[in-house]
DNA sequence: ATGTGC
């Protein structure tokens, strides 16, 4: 008996799918048999319940590559990913109201756009802390490294976003356990610099292509083939954004507890259980005997034993989880619940009372700048949990009772 | 997702 769904088209390595009991959409489909078309692939994809459209290829996929890399199945926002830390806290020790706590957490981390919108939050420092200078100085050499051949990108958003939070899904959450045990949870990436260096690479594969592009079955999968001195220089990029995007989450982390410090007078530990996850990034991995490239295009590593963190919604649960180690997915998992719908139809079809509603329980935003966050734009994610019951197994759950977006 | 231009 095998839990996963096979998908196997002409031209075309196999399409291995765990996603039994939960909605998959026709494009979503057609985009994956374009990615198995590309000769590079190593044996076949893998793909994750929480699947959909992406631009090039899909979300929730595990693109294992030999000889070449797709920077946008990598994307544009590079390293994105997870961070959570148990407290010795329980649920009994946050005060009644939790609006003091929200707000010395939007107090002590940045979050919103970059240039400042009328109204939000500036998404940036004007003045980087000393623990942030700190935590550049790590980045500086490789950074250093970059520029020297790139310039450009020394013009973008660098340092001063280091330990910011961003927009859109970033998010920063306290959650509770099964046990009433309370935890430190929050979603970042790699923010202006990862972008940067992410949109010139996809449109650096494409430059390199040159006429061979049009025989893509989508021109978004263009590739840099390995033994190249761009392929090169994009794996020193990749991997130092993948970095910033660590460090960004560890920073963020910091000041979080520095926060939380100031409104619970209670001393507290947190060092009992903290994993610190990639969910958009490419690395070698050896599967199957073999050292290849694996891209996770909203996908998590899931080793055996290994920990990860899959969240939902806001106002939905989230899980920590233990890899099983499963070569079939290249040992990976999900990285969320995955939408049902765009944020724009998410827009149209909820009003901002369905948003109030749906997210009663947290002490978050309700206006209509989130309202494309509402669970109801997700799949279910315990459908999501059941359709990935062998790639990893549930060691808590969490749900939110703060949550800051930007 | 971010930054920039409409």
């Amino acid at each position: 008996m095998t839990h996963y769904n096979l998908l196997q088209t002409e031209n075309a390595k196999p399409i291995k799918m765990w996603t039994k009991g939960v909605p998959v959409e026709d494009e979503a489909k057609t985009q994956l048999t374009k990615t198995a078309q590309l000769p590079f692939i190593f044996k076949h994809l893998a793909v994750m319940p929480d699947v959909h459209v992406g631009k090039g290829s899909t979300i929730g996929s595990v693109i294992p590559t030999m000889g070449a890399i797709i920077p946008a199945a990598v994307g544009v926002d590079i390293g994105c990913g997870m961070i959570a830390v148990q407290t010795s806290l329980m649920a009994t020790d946050l005060p009644d109201n939790l609006l003091p706590l929200r707000n010395e957490i939007e107090k002590a981390v940045p979050h919103g756009s970059t240039p400042l919108k009328l109204g939000r939050d500036q998404g940036s420092w004007e003045n980087p802390p000393t623990l942030i200078q700190q935590y550049w100085q790590q980045l500086l050499p490789g950074f250093k490294k970059i520029t020297e051949k790139y310039p450009h990108l020394e013009q973008t958003n660098n340092y001063r976003h280091l330990g910011t939070l961003g927009t859109g899904n970033h998010f920063i959450e306290i959650c509770l356990d099964e046990a009433d045990r309370v935890w430190i949870m929050l979603h970042s990436g790699s923010r202006g610099v990862g972008n940067a260096i992410g949109r010139f690479f996809i449109e650096l594969a494409k430059k390199d292509m040159e006429v061979h592009i049009k025989n893509l079955p989508d021109k978004d999968l263009a590739y840099l083939n390995e033994g190249t001195e761009h392929f090169d220089d994009y794996i020193d990029a990749v991997h130092w954004a993948q970095e910033f995007a660590r460090l960004n989450r560890e920073a963020m982390m910091n000041n979080v507890i520095l926060a939380m410090r100031k409104i619970i007078t209670k001393p507290f530990t947190t060092h009992l259980l903290a994993v610190n996850c990639h969910h958009n990034y490419v690395q070698k991995e050896k599967h199957f005997g073999e050292e290849i490239f694996v891209t996770r295009k909203g996908a998590v590593s899931a080793k055996k034993g290994e920990l990860g963190i899959i969240p939902g919604s806001m106002g939905a649960k989230s899980y920590i989880v233990r890899g099983l180690g499963n070569e079939e997915s290249f040992c990976s998992c999900s990285h969320g619940a995955g939408r049902v719908m765009s944020r724009t139809q998410a827009k149209k079809h909820f009003t901002l009372e369905d948003q109030i509603k749906a997210t009663a329980h947290v002490e978050c935003r309700k206006d209509m700048d989130v309202i494309d966050e509402i669970p109801m734009a997700y799949k279910n994610i315990e459908a999501v949990m059941t359709a990935q019951k062998e790639l990893v197994e549930i060691v808590h759950q969490l749900r939110q009772v703060v949550c800051v977006k930007g």
